[in-house]
DNA sequence: CTTCAACTACTAAAATTCTCATAGTTTTAA
DNA sequence: TTAAAACTATGAGAATTTTAGTAGTTGAAG
């Protein structure tokens, strides 16, 4: 099983190269996009993990490239968050999967076992939460709303992702502050007020239809009206 | 089954009533620390659940002097980060057990029923981590040195308890982003070698032996020379 | 219909966490 | 022995998370 590794920072390469190698990949490692091109197009790899900002030939052309040239090898993407322009650009380049940085190396190690299998890969759908217009897509932690980009910080996205997990449901700030915090209730503190406040801000205030609703004692719903 | 919980915030109080009462314990409240005393002293209670900072009667005092009237009945107090002073004096006041706010319900039912579980106070210990004067009580999270109180942020205790938890063995910084910040390798930056830094001003600096030691190219150590 | 109490919204600031740039140190290799 | 490369230390600041206080709403009771 040979995977081909591109990565411009020296330290990620090798850390990569090394688990890899330590779970029996045989891995062949390339700096920068130019490279990477020509190994891919001489070999035929497993699979090819790269990452997006790299010099000469960045991850998104690279995985379009191959694609035209006809190489169907799994291409997993590495992003890291705030490369949002990029990754939105770049969906259909062609990618198979997306991990952002950073990550636990379990987590990559998942994901080349699963592409790596046979078929599979076409299988693998890019992980999304949807509900009236607004998208959550949990690979590349890409949140828009009517196609419009919406920047959340890691806690506003916890708190996004469950309460679209528990969509038309009310949920109370005891569970809010249970699931997103791991926290019971301190409850010296209004921090799910304000998080709700931070996330109406960026998730409602332009737009005319509200999404995000208080219902007085019990707690808040993502519904439509 | 019968609970007295003390606790001068309404809210708190209200939500841990209301989660034990639906697990079924039966539950008497008081606000402040002198209605707490007389009814432990009229009733026969199972457990008493208590708040440190209160009006009237702080959770040490109460704690003592029901000790000192011979009763018995297992205490569980509550504390707040930050309230270090009061807790470092209070460890004798004859509590069973501490919990650091904000906390997992979860976390307090696991509590409660070991606590009301005849016989089994008493073999309860406070889970501290030692190693050469340097001292983390897990249950308190208070940190101490030659019995000086160091303050941690949440984030510097994790991490030096896993340097304790691996006293003598050589810690990569891979493995501490792993296990410290369930982080694979990100290492576009340097957060381990920040965080060891901050940990050597509050830990190692004011004292002649240092603790925390560098293995160039392998990680660090948690030792005595 | 008022008034009150409980609850929620919002603003500002404090604390913590994380990033980045620079300087210093150690090892390796010529 | 010296220079270069790799690694580590440290300070400063940006971003995020959390706390705290005040103002504004809502629902209920009289």
């Amino acid at each position: 099983m040979r995977i081909l590794v591109v990565e411009d920072e020296p330290k990620t390469l090798h850390a990569i190269q090394q688990g890899l190698e330590e779970n029996l990949y045989e891995v062949d490692i390339a700096y920068d996009g130019l490279i990477a091109r020509q190994l891919a197009m001489r070999n035929n790899y497993s699979l090819i993990i790269t990452d997006i900002i790299m010099p000469g030939l960045n991850g998104f052309v690279l995985s379009r490239e191959l694609r035209e040239s006809g190489i169907q090898t799994p291409i997993l993407m590495l992003t890291a968050l705030g490369e949002t322009e990029d990754k939105v650009n770049g969906f259909d380049s062609g990618a198979d999967q997306y991990l952002v940085k950073p990550f636990q190396f379990v987590e990559l190690l998942a994901r080349v076992r699963s592409l790596t299998k046979r078929g599979s890969s076409t299988l693998m759908t890019h992980q999304t939460l949807k509900f009236e217009g607004l998208e959550m897509n949990l690979d590349t932690k890409v949140v828009t709303r009517d196609g419009q980009v919406i920047e959340l910080t890691a806690r506003e996205f916890t708190l996004l992702e469950y309460m679209m997990r528990n969509q038309g449901r009310v949920l109370s700030k005891v569970q809010l502050a249970e699931n997103v915090w791991d926290i019971g209730f301190d409850t010296g503190t209004n921090f799910v007020e304000v998080y709700i406040n931070y996330l109406r801000k960026k998730i409602d205030k332009n737009f005319d239809t509200k999404l995000i609703h208080t219902v007085f004692g019990m707690g808040y719903v993502l519904k439509k009206e």
